[in-house]
Parts: structure tokens; C-alpha cells; sequence
DNA sequence: TTTTATATGTCAGTTTTTCTCACATGTATT
DNA sequence: AATACATGTGAGAAAAACTGACATATAAAA
């Protein structure tokens, strides 16, 4: 038979377990910190079980707490992506796609023109998010590279896989066809967030990574390329990413690319694929390949 | 900025969703009609979309309420589940453990025991469930054979593999090793469930499945097995359904058995392994070596 | 077609829940 | 000890949800 407590008082719950802090869920669910205290003490009587304490002058959650308070997180998420994503499709609304600012700046914002031409219907936001970041509300897809297997909450959608390979300006190497282990004369840039990008591409290459010395470390792939296009040393870097540079003659990439196992992927919040999304990611694999 | 619908309405919307009936709505939630159309109608405005739409006698999604649907199912069943797991454990109920019927009747029945013995504290349940079935609220744990990969939201703690090989009764073959193919003239049993058992056990063994002729298709593994014991044919089984039948000699496996992708699994209905869990588990498994 | 049974839609009034405001209490910092 | 900050709790007010009655819509039976 079915029996769910109070919602309120779950969600009451779960914005005390999110800040740890009756007056801040209090803040956050604009009501008073009485009426938060009110339903978390309705919830515990109705599960008949302590879920918090207080610690100190906040509250700290109990054993069964913390275990209630991973779903709640999960589900009021969800729902609130759900809910959110019917509101806007409803209104209109343009299809928000937020991708890395590497890939927005290099690869899409050169191609909005076309994509415009090609999609007139489609209203597109784009917006820059954090690398490794979830669908936020608000935001109704995300770009990113990542490897396989998919969260199976999520519809992934595969555009193309990810290929690097070593890019670097073109008066560096003047020859036609450098051998692959000159690379190891000069400094090499990589970034923080792909520690494993250099390694791959030797092993790709039958060099023994263990022999590579990384000259510098950048905190974004932007700042690495803008360091390769100074003349800095040679990075490693996706090919999208680089397509411009490459085709304008900024930089330069003698050994080509090799694939890795990332896929560039159109990240989906729910199992739904709506219109616009179906669109957008028809266009991208197009406008990928080309 | 945070802002979530009335999550009743979104309650009273799920269970229309689910029965596609404001009334059984009503009485699943004991309130009225009035109430849910009601619900439904203010949660209509709130997202500024219709999601629900007369159909005859009763109600349909629209396009928007079916994806909504998707998440709010998903989300309240997690939530029942969570809350009715915190509820339990705070009372100190016993752990309820669901396996299948074949599974309880021949080899659980025969270790309980064995089990008090080992774990006196333990107070278990056990409960037939449907082979493939999800968890319900109300039991704790489900024990199955699967094949990995796990799904992300749910724990599986692995226990062992499973090992398939034919039995029959002891005067079905007499000599010490017969030959493999000798299985060909006998008339073969299977289950529904597994339509994969023969013809993977046949690849393990180099014989071609096509040879295979299935003399007979039972609906429950413990059918086929009442069969074999009668002389009915040769079956094919998980080694753990009919140790005991080996051992006291109402079966024979002359030729073994071989494992097979799938593992025996202890499943959680969250992330979490609660203390009973984990001592069941770990009484498993070694139950299962032995 | 008319009738009947079954559903949903809506309204006014009532019940229930939830909130606020004020004050009490508990905990760390000064 | 004094102060600042946080939670706990009460009575009354505000908001939300529900009921019960009636209106309306649909499908099947007469």
C-alpha cells in the first residue's frame, strides 16, 4: 500500500541536508527558520526516526538521515529539471546548449553564422560551463567529450570521436614530415584537466611516454592554445578544437591526429530527445564531418 | 534560482499519469475526483502547459505529460523506496530478502539453518519475487543472476559467477565420462527464461548450437528440474539450484559445468549497504564456496 | 435515439496544513 | 559574563487542499 510522508516536509528535509543549516533552507525555500524546524520534526515523527541533530550551532544529520537525504537530493534534481524543462519547452523558450568555453570560443562561435543559415527555426543560447559539469536547470543540453559507458539516467547522443594530436605554431618545425620523437627537443604544453592527453598520443605513436618532459601546465585548453600560438612550445589538443588555427595557418599539426577513446557527445537530462535537441545534434554531426 | 512546482499537485499528477484515471487517482490517494482534477488543473498553470487531456472516458498525456510522467514515476517510487527503507530500519524490522522461487526452494530453504546458526542476529524474510523484477518497497534486497554492467543508481554486491551445465537423472547415462555429443540423441528441457543456456553451454563445449533439439520448454526452472528428476530429458541448470540434488544423488552432471557472463548478485535499492546487508552478503558468499 | 452508467470539471464552503511572529533555549565567540 | 548566532516552540493567521453537490461530457445499453 502506498504511504509517502509529507512532501513539504521531505523537502523541507532535503534543503536542511543540502546547507546543513535550518536557517539557510529556511533562506532558500523562502519561509521562516519555524517552519522548516515544524517540518523536519513532522518528517522524523512520521518515518518515526531521528534524521538530523544539532552539532553545535548547526545541525549535522544522523545515519538515516544522510541515507534519506542522497535520494531526496537526487530526486528533487531530477524533478526540478523535469518540471523545469516542460516550463520552457512550453514557452518557447530557446534551447540553451552550454559546451566548455575552449570549445564555444574555437569551434562554435566561428560557426554560428552557418548553423543560423542552415537552422533558421532553431533558437540556440549558448552558454560556457564548467568542463566536467551537470545539466543545471536552465540549461537544456551540454557538449562535452567524455569516454563511454553513458549514465543510463541520461540520453547521450554520440556526434564524433575526440582525436588530439600535437599542434604548434608553423615556424617550429619547418620540414614537411618531422620524425615524431623531435617533439621530445621542445617544450611541451598540456592542461590540467587532461593529464592524459600527451601519453595517449605517444602510445598512439609508438613513443615511450615515460620520456616526455611537460614544459607547462594551463588551467584551460584556451590558454594553452593562446600559449601555443605565442610560441610557448607545442600542445596537445583536440582537432575541433583547432580547425581554424589549422586552416588560417596559425598553427600548424605535422603528425595529424589520432582518435582516443572520447566521443564528443550532446548530453541530455532526461531519456527524451525533444525537436530542438534532435536538430541541433543533426546539425552538429554535419557540420563535425565537414 | 530554485522553484519547484506544488509537489502535491505533481503527486496527484504522477498517480493520473499512472492509472490515466482521475478517479482511480482519487481513490489511490484517498481523496476525491474533485481534488485531483483540481491538482492537476493548478499544475497545468503552473508549468504553463497542458499535460493531461480528456480521451473518451478517461484521461491521456499530452506530449508534455508523458515526458514529465517519466521523471515523476521514477522519482516518487525512489522516494517510497527510500522513505519505507529509513521508516523499517528505524523500527527494527526484519531484512526482507526477495529471490526467485527456484532459488528459495532449492538452495536457500535448505541453508536457513545453517544461517541462524552463523548469524543468530540476523532476522531475515525471505519472499518469492519475479525473476526479473525491480525492487519493491517492502523488501530490502533482491538476490539474482544478471549480467554486469550494474545499473548506476542501484548497488549490486557480486557474489559469484554463475556456472550452467546439464543434469539428469543418474540411470539416463551410465558410463563415468560420456562424450559431450552423446547429449544430441536425448531430449533436451529448457527454461523460458533462458533461451541462451543450451547454446551457450554447447559453444563452451565446441558443439554447434544448431545441432541442439529442444524436446521441451518449461515456464519456471523449477518445473524443468521437476521434469528431469522424473526422466523427462536432460536439463540445463545454475550449479547452485541443484547441489543439493547432486550430492544426494537424484541428479548427476557428468560433464560439469561452465561459467557463464552472469553473476549472482545481491541488489540494493540504493548506494547504500546497511549493516544487515552487508552481513547477509558476506554470509552469502561464503555459503556460496562452500 | 433515448437511457443509463461512468467520468471529468467546477464551485462555495469547510477542514487541514503550513506559515509567521514572538519569545525561549542552546551553543560558540569575545 | 556578555554577545551574537542558531535552533525549538507556542498561538493565531494565512494559505492550501479537500469535500460534497451539481454540471457536463462520453460510451455503451436499451
Amino acid at each position: 500500500m502506498h504511504s509517502l510522508p509529507s512532501l513539504n516536509a521531505l523537502r523541507a528535509f532535503d534543503a536542511v541536508a543540502r546547507t546543513l543549516s535550518m536557517s539557510a533552507a529556511a533562506k532558500q525555500l523562502h519561509v521562516t527558520h519555524g517552519a522548516i524546524s515544524r517540518q523536519v520534526k513532522l518528517l522524523e515523527e512520521q518515518l518515526d526516526c531521528r534524521l538530523v541533530e544539532r552539532a553545535g550551532r548547526g545541525v549535522a544529520l544522523t545515519d538515516a538521515g544522510l541515507r534519506l537525504a542522497r535520494t531526496t537530493q537526487e530526486v528533487f534534481d531530477k524533478l526540478e529539471q523535469a518540471c523545469d524543462q516542460v516550463k520552457r519547452s512550453a514557452a518557447n523558450a530557446p534551447f540553451v546548449l552550454g559546451c566548455s568555453g575552449s570549445f564555444l570560443a574555437r569551434w562554435f562561435i566561428p560557426r554560428l553564422e552557418q548553423l543560423k543559415q542552415d537552422c533558421p527555426e532553431l533558437e540556440l543560447h549558448l552558454t560556457a560551463v564548467d568542463e566536467s559539469q551537470a545539466i543545471r536547470p536552465g540549461v537544456d543540453a551540454v557538449l562535452r567529450f567524455a569516454e563511454p559507458p553513458w549514465p543510463e539516467d541520461q540520453r547521450v547522443i554520440e556526434l564524433a570521436p575526440e582525436r588530439i594530436g600535437p599542434v604548434m605554431r608553423p615556424d617550429l618545425f619547418r620540414e614537411e614530415a618531422p620524425a615524431p620523437d623531435q617533439l621530445l627537443q621542445h617544450p611541451l604544453l598540456e592542461t590540467l584537466s587532461r593529464p592524459q592527453a600527451w601519453p595517449q598520443w605517444c602510445r598512439a605513436q609508438g613513443i615511450d611516454p615515460s620520456q616526455l618532459r611537460i614544459k607547462q601546465s594551463f588551467e584551460h585548453l584556451n590558454y594553452m592554445l593562446e600559449g601555443a600560438l605565442v610560441g610557448l612550445g607545442v600542445a596537445i589538443a583536440p582537432e575541433y578544437l583547432v580547425e581554424e588555427d589549422l586552416r588560417t595557418g596559425r598553427l600548424q599539426a605535422p603528425w595529424g591526429f589520432v582518435e582516443t577513446p572520447s566521443r564528443l557527445g550532446l548530453w541530455l537530462p532526461g531519456q527524451d530527445i525533444s525537436p530542438a535537441a534532435q536538430l541541433l545534434a543533426d546539425w552538429l554531426r554535419a557540420a563535425l564531418s565537414r
